[in-house]
DNA sequence: CGCGAGCTTGACGTTGTTCAACTAGAGTGG
DNA sequence: CCACTCTAGTTGAACAACGTCAAGCTCGCG
């Protein structure tokens, strides 16, 4: 029960991601000599669904979401903050596509690294290869946790643990501006834009938090907790 | 859309998994020497959430969920058939336990091989490591596409998709016994046993399948991957 | 023969969606 | 400086999908 009430949707980890420091200097340089950054803006597509994997992404600055699209409409499967490595499922040899798209909630630079290069390097260097490891399956991880919540937990659970998520991990703050919209909180939490609408009125209404324009402030942390792992 | 016409909520691929033909002889017999093989039964618990996870496990027969177990109930995250390797993720070392439950559908051989020999062979053998890079994401992807379809798709498309995927990947047959009762259909397509019976019955009324006793035959294949497309 | 697990059916309630209307603020052009 | 429009936000009422509950059934097994 003290491990099923960690279950939450949002993002991974605080830490940023570690696994260049393994690189010798020589594969280091490799890399370096191979990779360019990008710069995208609020909304942009980084990569698309269904279209060649020819990089792995490295996010240095701004917040993106990774998201599955089909004739149901869009699912979120994470939302991944600076300084992580993005599209590693990318590496999957069988199907060299992406199997899903990443689009830039905030203005966000990207590095593109060759993905040859990156295998290149893997096959290489097997201390890496194995953080590389690690980087994925705590990325799976954290997506099935997210798996859960979405489709076991009520809208209230799943807004107050979208909230949560994103002071804990995101803005690391209980008080924060919300970058989102309506709509985009409302994909997040895999419900109607009406609905979120309706559930931060009643949020607010019994003082769990605090609306002034775009800033929300968290003002009962322990009951938000509460209906996150039991609403 | 022909893309994401593909979305399905089942199992990973038809082919065995082939990594271990990478390993040189001595690496093939170190992980000889460290395995154990071990009967389970029907509805034994192979590996439980939230333990030490102290092995990698190769499904040599049988048939078997992974599961997230929380305040909610339970979540099937993927169903394996045999000749896989299962519990990868466990790999993950931030935290070594197991992030999932594994119980077996029917009586299953596992071989359970040493994590800390595991990790040996994949930091020794770059190949290798990267062949099991590919198996973790084509779990992860499949998983998604999993994450999908439960979260977006109505329920007769899930049931739908979830005969589709038993016929296809796992019995390979358009007739085939149900091993599974209907709590257990109803828990893999996210439903209530209750649904799952009123929805079969619908799916003979339409004439998409037939059923004897536990024998389902599918009747109209087109239909039916209509229905789970876009139902 | 009777017990129990799994299966089936119907009535009813709840959750969350859909639709339609209305408001507020931001940007634009006359 | 004021209409004008556009988008995001908000609200309420009607509706559909699905879960819950309660009851009865069936079939295998001791």
């Amino acid at each position: 029960m003290t491990k099923a009430a960690r279950i939450n949707s949002c993002t991974v980890g605080l830490d940023r991601c570690t696994c260049f420091d393994l690189l010798t200097q020589e594969q280091a340089e490799l890399i370096e000599n191979n990779l360019v950054e990008v710069e995208f803006s609020k909304g942009e597509t980084i990569c698309k669904q269904g279209t060649f994997a020819t990089h792995v992404l490295y996010l240095t600055e701004g917040l993106v979401k990774v998201h599955i699209d089909g004739p149901q409409g869009s699912l979120i499967l994470k939302i991944i903050p600076e300084e992580h490595l993005i599209a590693l499922t990318a590496l999957f040899e069988g199907n060299s596509v992406f199997p899903f798209s990443v689009t830039a909630y905030v203005g966000s630079k990207v590095r593109l690294i060759d993905i040859s290069v990156f295998k290149k390097v893997i096959s290489e260097n097997a201390k890496f290869a194995y953080e590389i490891i690690n980087t994925i399956n705590a990325n799976a991880i954290q997506t099935f946790s997210r798996f859960y919540c979405l489709s076991h937990k009520q809208s209230y659970g799943r807004l107050a643990d979208i909230i949560l998520c994103l002071s804990e991990r995101i803005y690391k703050q209980q008080k924060f501006e919300l970058l989102l919209t309506r709509k985009e909180l409302a994909e997040l939490s895999g419900m109607t834009t009406e609905n979120v609408i309706r559930m931060l009125k009643k949020f607010r209404e019994d003082n769990l938090i605090e609306m002034k324009g775009k800033t929300i402030k968290i003002k009962n942390i322990e009951l938000l907790r509460k209906i996150s792992n039991y609403g």
